[in-house]
DNA sequence: ATAAAGCCTCCAGTAACTAGAAGGTCAAAG
DNA sequence: CTTTGACCTTCTAGTTACTGGAGGCTTTAT
């Protein structure tokens, strides 16, 4: 049985967002010491560490409810998880466009732009609707 | 003079939102009509399409008033411009980079994936830590 | 005259933590 | 035996950039 304290040092995860995720029951202590600690076994450092994995993903806290839900389920079918990370997978690729678009952009403004001593400037332009 | 509901359908923007610019002092309403409605002239109005068009490329609220400020000032340097651009960028390129990591790994772990009716779950595993 | 639309302010909620204050607990050192 | 420092606890509030809603005037249209 761990702290908190030991419980971060095993997961790599904060002492803060630790509680915090007990907090909002996403990966509750196995029950408290006398004193009042938070205790965390085994089983609550792999279910932590999942959830560290699943956020460095990119999946939301609440997806991430519904994989520990999946990965504790023994009679869960490989294709419900497939398909949340078919999911997510398509977001990815929509933020991946936008934000490329957004590169581009502002490349080819940024590139326009003399950056010397003078006032004109085509970003400023572009943000004001002066030009396209 | 536009009242709020006027300025939101010039500039493309809700209510509520340029409420919130006023609020926080980024494009601050002409005056107050005598009932304590706001009045937008045509400097705000091209003020919140400017923050608008801002936003849309991704800088923050924060360097939009900076911009803002660089806009207004007509002894600006388009060399201060172009500086806060190519730091956006750098900030893009870091999240693309980021994002592309993500779906690849994300991309490769749905591939090996059945998807089937089957428990085994390649996905799962590896937020478990299991391999690699 | 009345009803709909538009305006106002203030409060609360979103996502996922993070910071800090006030205070109890525990192990080791003096 | 006490003190120091590192832990632990709870609670509140702040972060970003809005968004939604309640309750209550005002303006506009019928």
């Amino acid at each position: 049985m761990f702290t908190i304290g030991a419980a971060a040092k095993r997961t790599d995860l904060p002492t803060k967002t630790i509680r915090y995720y007990a907090d909002i029951g996403l990966v509750v202590p196995d029950g408290r010491s006398d004193k009042g600690y938070r205790l965390f076994d085994d089983r609550a450092l792999r279910r932590l560490i999942f959830v560290r994995r699943a956020r460095a993903f990119g999946f939301s806290i609440e997806t991430c409810r519904t994989l520990l839900a999946l990965y504790t389920d023994q009679t869960r079918s490989s294709a419900d998880v497939k398909a949340i990370a078919l999911d997510h997978l398509v977001e990815i690729d929509q933020k991946l466009a936008e934000l490329q678009n957004l590169r581009d952009e502002l490349t080819h403004l940024a590139a326009s732009c003399a950056g010397d001593s003078r006032a004109d400037c085509p970003i400023l332009s572009a943000m004001a609707g002066d030009g396209s």
